[in-house]
DNA sequence: CATGAATGAGGTTTCATTCAT
DNA sequence: AATGAATGAAACCTCATTCAT
């Protein structure tokens, strides 16, 4: 006795296709995206734990069992949040992998890219920072693994190339230059504020100048 | 069959010393100290709002409730937890900052000194990377305000004297630099293992030598 | 089988109107008021400490949790209960002591006065009884010794107005004459059943007989 | 089966009678009644469910299980302070009663008697205002109610030999007048303290004359 | 007698979620 | 779309009680 076939049983009646009752009207992309800004700065403030779904429904002028309308649970708001985030990240890893970069060029593409995703996803990367290693141990977000993977290997990849090409120093331990990198990067969306004194390239620069040349004044 | 006998039946009949007959009265801070390690890897693990005290008493042996005898609180757990590591830790920075030591061999010390108490205290390390942010908001959690802040001026001022006396680089923005060497130290945490292959000491020393001379080959 | 339907069908045909169909969408703050009219007769019954939440909801009709929706704690609910019946006291006591009268007209009319609160609020007077002397240790309840510090005064001036006005016995010590009047008049509320076969006037004519003029035959 | 037998089994191991293991000493009569007095005086001050045997324990300046060797629960230390201080009552009582007094002498005496009681057992007493009326539905608490109806039938019974033989007014509602009577000497404990001003044969003397001859001057 | 530690039942509270309106 | 009210599971915490020492 599926539910959904409730006003079929009667459409003699009403011979015009009016707006299905149950879900009255598929909520608006629009709106979606809105209340997901939204929960996302909240999660990145206070943790996914620690944010209720009504704290998120007050910082949307809602009750909190509206946002329910939305979305089919909390969890799933965080899915979408970080899944969306994670598409566009490809997105532009993707189009930097695709040109036909040298090892140091590649490095360089790679971290202004990240830096311009951390300004256009601040909250959704501190969420990833923060939760990633206790989400991926469920299925539903396994793919976080599978991202960190492909991340890895383009990295390590990225990495080895230059250390092959003599860019890079031979003396490093190449996992570990991997993970100084990486975290150097992304905790930037800790403290990061768009808006602020610097652009994404600026600060990519001056990350760049550290990573690659060192703080110390060179002998 | 009186249970006080059995240690007089057999206590050189069983060559197997079978789970360490405690000790008759374990005193009190002892207890606490190993509690305290149980709940901080719990907390470093899943995170502090998603650990339940029954996932601490779990991993100590004993009901939920029973933890209770020992602490206040959930949250004093915490607290003691992130004292008692922001103690240390401030004993072994200011043991290197009586030191007469120059900038660049200031900044060597306190990188090796903060992987030693990543060594030491690891989950704590961990614990206050996730939670510190939010906890700050509490008056409670004040004291980590006060340490942050100590930890800031230390590290800038480090920094201001390299560039003064020209052993650092004199084009890079100090406060970016701060930010990238304090996450660049204190991330490891999130990864490191004690026991792993790599003492603090060694991984000190090739996070200094990216830090300070970069990844790049010199020209 | 709608459940919507059942009101329709037999509106007219039910002579009795069973149990009082609550309207649609009761306003919040009646709501309010009627649970806790419900709570305040428990807490009379058991006490409040002795009282569980879950035994308040389920004479609610309602689940534990739910009471949460309408009340931050069962303690905040203890207090608006006290708080509510202390307005209306003074509100009455206020009207009283505003008129021009007599010392022993006042007295009446308090005494008056008071049995008709414990009338109105009989549940509310009995927690006042059993749990105020523990209550005003709390700050949250300070508002309780303020207003015992008020009503003490009350009586206390007019029993001095009388005694200088020479309608009251001046061989009495006062202050045990207060606490005489005023307990004799409050517990009533533990044995006080409204509805029952005295009105509070008549109730209060007879304790006012007793308090004047003594049980005692005049010689 | 009676646990005092089990020494009896091994007698020919232990010619010399040793101290019993089991109940190694029959707690010792004074310390139950000094502890019962502090208990006493705890429940009195925060009320039966509001006291922890914590908080017992903390006054007499022990632990709390160190309570259970000298009693078998905190509702054993409840039963009996409240069922000493009924014996006791009704000792003072029928030595009155056995007197052969008048009515109105008799009700100077057993008011006279029951201030003496509040002044040996405050505690208890007050204790027993605030508690009874839920204790006597539990079986165990059954003796209240016998204390209470021979209580109510006592004072029946003089008031009406008064109003019999025309030494109280006949006007007056008996059980009114019971209650007001009896409410008014017991409330007394809730504000009494021991080594006041006031001996309790002072206060007797004063409550009788209010309640005899009213606080109104005559006319 | 008393302690130190633990148990286990139960209490208050929180919160994601549902649903009729 | 959103509200208001409620559910139910689970969380933190309390506390009477037990027991080996």
């Amino acid at each position: 006795m599926p539910t959904q076939k409730q006003p079929t049983q009667s459409p003699a009646t009403s011979p015009v296709a009016r707006k299905q009752k149950k879900p009255p009207a598929p909520p608006s992309p629009e709106r979606r995206a809105e209340l997901l800004g939204i929960a996302a700065e909240v999660f990145a403030e206070q943790g996914y734990n620690a944010t209720t779904v009504r704290k998120i429904a007050d910082a949307a002028g809602m009750l909190a069992g509206s946002l329910y309308y939305h979305f089919d649970s909390k969890e799933s708001m965080l899915e979408e949040i970080l899944r969306t985030f994670l598409t566009e990240l490809w997105d532009g890893y993707d189009a930097v992998l695709a040109a036909p970069l040298g090892p140091r060029e590649t490095l360089e593409a790679l971290v202004t890219e990240s830096f311009r995703e951390i300004d256009r996803h601040r909250a959704a990367v501190a969420i990833y920072q923060k939760e990633s290693r206790h989400l991926v141990t469920q299925t539903r977000f396994e793919y976080l693994l599978e991202s960190q993977r492909r991340f890895e290997k383009t990295w390590l990849t990225t990495l080895e190339r230059g250390v092959s090409d003599g860019v890079f120093r031979a003396d490093l331990d190449v996992r570990l230059t991997y993970r100084f990198v990486r975290d150097t990067v992304w905790v930037a969306a800790s403290w990061y504020r768009p808006g602020g004194g610097h652009s994404p390239e600026e600060i990519a620069r001056q990350y760049l100048s550290m990573v690659l040349d060192g703080i110390a004044v060179r002998a």
